[in-house]
Order: structure tokens, then C-alpha cells, then sequence
DNA sequence: TATGAATGAGACTTCATTCAT
DNA sequence: CATGAATGAAGTCTCATTCAT
């Protein structure tokens, strides 16, 4: 049992002491919980909280005190688990960009067309991890990954040489315009992942996800279909 | 005994399932007692240092570093205890403006003669809260309280209104003199708790605070008595 | 002729140029305009203006810009007649108590009883001159006051021992308590002039001034009275 | 010519006759324009300072004491310009928002297929302007906004209506494919001014404006282009 | 190990005062 | 002389981070 006091007094005029607990209990008790389970258990509530948090006000106004009430555990411990704010930030980012490079990585590796390929990749990331985009595209973002630079330098060039490596095979075969430069098209497809339009069209219009693929995709290729194939 | 509970949740992860226990409860646990007696003591220590502060330099010239520094604290900690300068303030006022408005109450209560009632306020309050009335007086304060007029209105009407009916008793029992208004009265009574003469007689002149009230008392019953009532 | 531009831009989306000019003219233009004169009269201005400020606002909320824009000359121009905020404050507030000085002097040469000089001087003075008291009061000018103690040193003991000597003259004179020690009667003397009760009684309730003298001057006197001697 | 000047009094003296006479009239005294050139010079170097480094650090990365700094002028300087931080960002955005806005106008205006007006538009608008966009996204500018919510509703969806208006005249004249629904086109066409892209291609990689503008082109319209038409 | 009170650097903003025009 | 833009010291307040318990 864990207790999680979250409490905000707004104008206390008394002079008594009161102590407010809430008791939070887990859906299954499984008790399987080894001390390192439940280290990481609390790693992930926090990263849960903080992505919100994240998403939501962006990285100034999101604070440390915050993340800490609304996790249920003191600010001291969450600087256990995460030494600095940045270092809470660029752990939610990582593995989003990790697992966005795999599925490049895989897409890569499918026996398909190059443009099955890439809807597969747009089937297979768009729904959750283009965070680290969103993220990078911020100017906040650029100043935290200066000092992980190394780290994501390692991350990201792989990402857009798989990317160009799918189109220029696409090219190469005959299926997307030899005119438009690879890189354009690459940066194009990245920009497919840009968190407004999925937001507006799934979040907000509630378009179906599998319909706002296909039109995305449809949108791209199309745009990149080398059109003299037609004739 | 009461207890003001105010819980304000903010956004609670929902994976799990809550039971909230608002357990209300006094001082027992010693490790928490300690710490709010630590807490307690520090309020009260950031408080002296204040209103000595206030009342040597006025709000304006009294600076929240000055006053950190004069504590021992940090800044930061000053913030801890009092989120805004205002707050500071008005904390050092209020249960002075409290304490009036109770022995105005208390007075009004006795079962004795309006001049006697007077003079028990008088007695009661003269060594030590009048300060409300110095700080209202203050032009600054005017300004400061705005912020606060909800909750100064409500208690200065209910004192000066108190001490109406004391004085408008005693002009109905012919005791004062009924031609002169009982505002005027009243105003002048307020002002017998004007901190200047105190401060010249009780603490330069060393007076001691009996002597300083029954002198008091005689000048202003003297002064408002009805004196028809000897012929 | 003098222009007087008094210019508060809420917001401003235009992009094009405008000039404000508000012509104030004299009531008579007698055109005796010496260069003195001039500075003399605004001069005058800036007091006036900045004793309204001060009264309303006290010292730290009435600010430089506003003077100068209420007064309609340039911060500058300020700072020509009044080095510092302070020296115009204080020159505000030194005639005052030069007056009151005066006053007293004049009431103690007066061949009349201690009582009826005190009385001249609560006529004298009540209307207008107690502001130098209220300032005195005010923590804020205890502050501004530090730098100008000799000055001040100069003209209040003077103030106090003037009405101190009235006092002692009426006590020999068997018209005031001996039992009241002197220093006591002076300062709730003093304590007459303070603003509130003439404010509340005058300002508010509409008392005509005659009417709030006689019944201030019953009030003190009647209080400080040798009640003895009607035995 | 449009004049707006707007006048507000705060407490005259009011010994004197007024006459006032709001003179409105172009720059021609020099000496005025050449103070209010100089200002406006002054603001052009503030704005441009602080677009740089808006764009660089973002909204809380850059300080204000910095780009007084960069300026060459007292951090007071920017405050007499610009208020409140906030003013600063703003008036850098709104002035980008109004020429999107006009530029949008315009191009519905034009007597020329929808393409050929979003063409335009791209080409009007992407070297410059399209900064709004990455502003709004931000999740800091939401926040920042916040205060200015009436403002950004007036602009905004005004420039989201004229785009939704040509697309779907395109639609209605058989151009535009019919089973997008115009607001994915919509959104996925203002996804054209976002800055990665450009800045990549142009920026980084030197490709010419009008090339990246006609790929642009190319890859949007022939994305949404209805393909059942040629047959 | 977990806590949360304490810290203090640093951000924004104000305003008395100066000074070039 | 008069002006008012420019200055910068100083004040309030926030929040990431530390550390004694």
C-alpha cells in the first residue's frame, strides 16, 4: 500500500492541523513486486505523467513540483529517478526515437515495394511515436538536445538515411519522381508525422486512424509518383 | 476544535483505483508534529522580523530580502510561508484586526455600565493590536488592502459598528453627552489607540501601560461626558 | 501660451502620426510674466499636484511620471525644480510645519488664557496645516525624514514645546489636571490634527469645520480639565 | 489616412481654463519625425533581435535582459517600447499573422483557378511569413496566447476559412479530389509553411526559393489532385 | 531509500534619475 | 531652459536542485 498525498490548500484560515491521506491501490495486488519492479513501475508513472505534462504546456511550463504531486511522490524522488529536468525530458524522447529508428529499420527490411515500405512505416508510427518530432521541432527542444547532442546525433541521422535510403530505391525503380530531390522528399515525409494534422483530424474531427492513413499516404505518394510512368 | 480541509486534486493519473480517506486528525505522529512545530516556529520568526520591519520602515522600504536576511532564510523560504509580500502583511494585520473585533464583542458583552466597557477595550487592547489601525491608517495600506477589501470589510464595519452601540448605549443612559455625534465619538475613540502617544509615553517614557490607560480613559470620558447631568 | 501635452496611448494600431496639443490658458493673462514668476507658479503647480498625490497615494505609489504628466511638464522639468523625489516632498511638507510653528508662536504671544491659545491654534491649524503630523506618522517619511533629521530636528521640537508651555501655563493656572503629566496632554493635543477624524467628520460626513472645532476643542478640553476646581 | 488618437486625462488641476484642440497631422515638423524615426528605428533593431532569438531559443530561452543586450540598450529601454515580454512576442507575430491574412485575401481575389491561387499564396508567402505558424504550434505560444485569445480568434480563423473556401472551390470545379475532406487538405496545405522544410532545403542546402517553391507546389497538388478526372 | 523544506540563481518589471538634444 | 528617451539599480517572485532527516 502507497500513500499519494496531493494536496493544495487555497486560503487556510484555521489553526488546526489536519492531514489528508489518499490511499491509492493497485487493481491487482500481485505482490510480485520486487524493490527494482517497483523502481520501475514509479519510472514509468512518472514518464506517463511528465509526457502528458510535456504535451501539454510544453517544457517551461511544466514544472518538477507538478509532475512530482501529480505522480504521487515526493520532488526529491523524482530527482532519483531523473537527476536533471532535461534528463526526465530526453528519457521520455529516446526511446520514441529509438523505436521510430527500428521501425525504419524494419520497414527497410520488408520483401515490398519501397512505398509499401513507407506506408508501412506511416502505419506503424504515426499513431504514437512522432513525439520526438514534435519535440525536436521545438526551439525549447533544440536547446535541450544541445547537450545531448552526441547522443542524438547517433539516433536521428540513421532515421533520415533509412528514410532516403527507402525513396532513392524508389526512385531508382521507376516509381517516384527522379525530379524532386530525395532529400525534399524525405524532409516531406517526416513532416507527414507533424503532430497538428493527426491532432485536428483524429483527435479533434475523430477521422478514423486506418482512413487519416490513407489519406495521408495517398496525399504523399502521389505528390512524389513520378506521373511520366503514366504515359 | 475545527478543521478545514481543502483538497484540490489536479490531474491524477487514472489507471488505478482510488480511495480517498480524509483522515482528519491532531498533532500525535511526533515525526510530523515536529516538523510543523519547526514550521510553526520559523512562520512566527519570519513574522516578528516583519512587523518590526513594517512597523520601523513601512511596507515600501521593508524588502523581502532585508527580511531573509534578518530571519536567516532564503528567499525561496520566505516564499514557502508567504506567497506574496502582500500575504506577509496581511498575515501580521489580520489576527490583530481579529483580536479587536473580539474584545469589541467581549466588551459589548459585560454586564456593566457603556463607560465601563469602553474602558475594558481600552484596557484590553491598547498594549498590543491596535496596530491594525496604524496600518490602515497608512496610506500605503489603503493601496495594499485593496486586494484584500472582501475580507477587511468584513471586519472593520463590525468593529466600529461595535463600538457605536457602546458609545449610542451610553448616550441613551445619558451618560455621554448627546450632542455630540457618536461618529465623532467613535472616531476619536479609534484614534486613542493611534500608536504615537503610546510609543511616546509607554515606551520612551517609560509610563507604565496602567497609569498611560487610566489617563487615557479619564481624557476621553472627561471629554465626551454629558455634563448637564450635574446640574 | 503653453502647451501641455498630456498623452495616455492605450494601444495604438495605427500607423500613422498624430500630435496632441492641449492649450492651456490662464484665467488672466496679465502678462507680468517674469521668467521668475513663471518658475514661481510651477513651482506651485508641482506642490499642489504632488500634495493631492501624496495624500491619495502616499509616497511610494505617487511617482515621478505621473506628477509630471498630471502637472503637464516634462519629467526633466521636475527634476530642475526638486533634485530628488525626496526634496520635493519635502518641501511639501517643511512650510507646513513652518506654519504650524508660526501658529504657535502666535498663540502663545496671544494675552488670553492657555486654554483660548489652544483653541486659536486648533482653529488656526486644523484646516490645513496637520499635514506635516499625518507624514510624520506615516513610516514612509520616518524613512524620507532620516536624511533631513537636522532639519526636521530644527522645527519640531520647537512645535512641541511650544504647545508644551501652554499646557504647563494652564496647569499653574489651575485650568488643567496637574495629575495629567504634561507630556501626555501634549501629544493627544498633537493627536487632534491627525487626518482621520477630520476626514471622516468633515470630508465625508459633511460637519461644517466650525462645528468639528468646537466640538474637537470640548472634547480635549473638557478632558484634560482640573475637574477640582468645581468642587 | 486613418488617425487614432486616443486621449485619456488622468486628474488635471483644474485652476486653469482648458481649451483643447486634438491637432492630428502627418510627420512634417522634422524634429519630431526625426525623434520618431529614430524610435522606430530603434523598435526595428528590438524586433529583429528578438525574432532571432525567438526563433533560436524560444519564448523562455530568450531573456529580455539578453536582447537589451544584443540591442545595445538599457533593459529599460525595452520596456519602454514594449511593456510586458509578451508585447514584445506579439507584436513580432500579430504583424505576420495580418499579412498571411492579407495575402489570403488576396489570392482568393485573384481571377484565376483555386491551384493557381494557393500557388500564389505558397509563393507569396513561404519565405517569409509563415513564422506565425511555427509560433502557434509551439506549445509555449499557446500558452502565451492565452492572454491575447481574443486578438490571435479574430486573425486566425480567417486565414483557415479563405484556404478552406479556394480548396474547396478546386473540389467543386472537379480539381481537387473529393473523397479528401477539405480540411485534411487544409491542414496538410498550411503543413506546407512549416519552417523544417524550408529551412533544410533552403537554408541548409541552398535550394533556390522558386525551386522549393515549385516542388512544394508540385507535391501538394498533385497530391490532392483528382486523379479520376484524366480518365 | 524517500521526503519535502530549504536554497538561491535568475527572470521580469518598475521607477528615480540622468543627459543629449 | 525644457524635454523625455534612456538608464540601471533594485525589487518581487519562480522553480530546478540540494540535503538533512
Amino acid at each position: 500500500m502507497k500513500f499519494i498525498p496531493v494536496l493544495y490548500i487555497m486560503t487556510l484560515k484555521s489553526k488546526y492541523e489536519f492531514k489528508i491521506i489518499i490511499e491509492v491501490q493497485r487493481m491487482m495486488t500481485k505482490r510480485i513486486s520486487l524493490k527494482e519492479t517497483q523502481r520501475k513501475e514509479r519510472e514509468r508513472l512518472i514518464l506517463d505523467y511528465a509526457e502528458k505534462a510535456l504535451l501539454e504546456k510544453g517544457y517551461y511550463d511544466m514544472n518538477m513540483d507538478e509532475i512530482a504531486m501529480g505522480v504521487g511522490v515526493a520532488k526529491g524522488t523524482l530527482y532519483l529517478h531523473f537527476p536533471k529536468k532535461e534528463d526526465l525530458v530526453y528519457t521520455l524522447v529516446e526511446p520514441k526515437m529509438q523505436s521510430f529508428l527500428k521501425s525504419v529499420e524494419e520497414a527497410k527490411a520488408l520483401p515490398v515495394s519501397p512505398k509499401e515500405k513507407l506506408e508501412f512505416l506511416l502505419n506503424r508510427e504515426l499513431s504514437g511515436a512522432f513525439f520526438q518530432l514534435l519535440m525536436k521541432s521545438s526551439p525549447d527542444m533544440t536547446t535541450i538536445f544541445k547537450s545531448r547532442e552526441a547522443e542524438v546525433n547517433d539516433i536521428l541521422p540513421k532515421i533520415f538515411s533509412g528514410i532516403h535510403d527507402m525513396l532513392s530505391e524508389g526512385i531508382r525503380e521507376g516509381l517516384f519522381d527522379p525530379e524532386l530531390p530525395v532529400e525534399f522528399m524525405s524532409s516531406a515525409f517526416i513532416n507527414l508525422f507533424e503532430p497538428h494534422l493527426y491532432k485536428e483530424m483524429v483527435e479533434v474531427r475523430k477521422m478514423p486512424l486506418q482512413v487519416f492513413n490513407s489519406h495521408l499516404s495517398n496525399l504523399f505518394f502521389r505528390g512524389i509518383m513520378d506521373t511520366k510512368e503514366t504515359n
